[in-house]
DNA sequence: GTGTTATTTGAGTGATCGTTCCATATATTA
DNA sequence: TAATATATGGAACGATCACTCAAATAACAC
């Protein structure tokens, strides 16, 4: 099973282009522009590669789009298992996923804002399929939080009577305004400060 | 000054479509497929004109799309300003405001969503322009709700430490999501249960 | 060496993009 | 009626869209 990435091939001509380079490239390309704002003409000339080589080794404008996705949220991390494991308390697991998201979505390194959290929520009919993928990955966000919340509420560790899909839709909705807050300009501690706001609705708290 | 709207012209042939209606169209068209997403074919399409008409009483697509976004925001009771007038507290005025805005991203008589609050946010270099748009208007929207949160603070109704700005950007970041979700395909409960999550912690308060 | 396979380059596909031109049609003003 | 002014339908503008083709090239196995 030696198929995918910069592995050798056992034959034909080798690739001329560094794959994993050129994908991160095109992460950030769309990252920045979104899926009907990066057209193949920008990809290909950020990548330097031709449009040949881009079908050849990744299908499609969809398919690449699609591999960006799962590379942008194979971040170091930046995984939701990642970030909770090791947190004390499910609040404590929470604090941690919306900081990370408030201090990623303002790297200077990467552009501002979320690939995922606003992705394709204005789109051309025939662009639907690709809007898609970003909008399972918020779906599967809410699951994971929902999970989190469920787990706790038996834990004990929040009140039996908490609604955890609507705590996750909460907190996820929290994130995805960061999102757009962050494409706007808004700062780290614009952010940061969102969260902390966000995290004194914690349930059956009194005070913060 | 009678020179907008669907007006009698002084001299030349009348137009021949409902400049009202056919903007209305054209509004709910770029509401549900963002600016990029909106082709001037649909538009002429659904607006049930040719282009020559659609330039000659809107200017360009960017221009329709701008007489659109003042439509949307002129929607009878969606305003800020009458959301929050007769409001007993600001506490109760935020509340209203959210509650709105659930019960409009989740109207089935329009798209589902916002047609401001998470616009733009991926866009072609070429629809810079159009995209600032709508960035605009979350601006305004963000001090809107900062002044108000400003002037609770001088008068007392809310603690003296309270930073208005946080604050305004933490409900700003809750109605972006909440857009992200109806179009997502929220229902309108489960909006109202984000509204209530995020309304159930209030600065100053021990509980709700 | 020959044959096979995959990737390269570079040009080019039809379709659609936003926009404009033109001749014609229809109104008011003189 | 003549002049002026705006709106119309229909065709077309150059540019760009995502995508593909043929031929050349570079590795392998034999």
């Amino acid at each position: 099973m030696k198929k995918d990435g910069n592995e050798a091939r056992a034959r034909g001509r080798p690739r001329g282009f560094d794959r994993d380079a050129a994908l991160r490239k095109a992460m950030l390309l769309f990252w920045e522009r979104g899926y009907e704002g990066t057209s193949i003409a920008d990809l290909t000339a950020t990548m330097g590669i031709a449009p040949a080589s881009l079908y050849g080794g990744f299908g499609s404008k969809q398919a690449l789009y699609r591999e960006a996705l799962v590379l942008y949220t194979s971040a170091p991390g930046a995984s939701f298992a990642e970030l909770i494991a090791g947190a004390k308390s499910v609040r404590e697991a929470t604090r941690r996923l919306l900081r990370a998201r408030a201090i990623g979505f303002t790297d200077p390194a990467t552009p501002a804002g979320c690939m995922i959290s606003a992705a394709g929520v204005g789109a051309a009919p025939e662009n639907r399929d690709a809007a898609e993928l970003p909008a399972a990955r918020r779906r599967g966000g809410l699951e994971r939080w929902t999970g989190l919340f469920r787990e706790a509420i038996g834990a004990g560790e929040l009140p039996a009577g908490t609604d955890a899909v609507s705590l996750a839709r909460f907190y996820a909705a929290v994130v995805q305004g960061m999102a757009v807050q962050a494409h706007d300009g808004a700062s780290e501690a614009d952010l940061l400060a969102i969260v902390e706001t966000a995290m004194a609705h914690w349930p059956g708290d009194g005070r913060e």
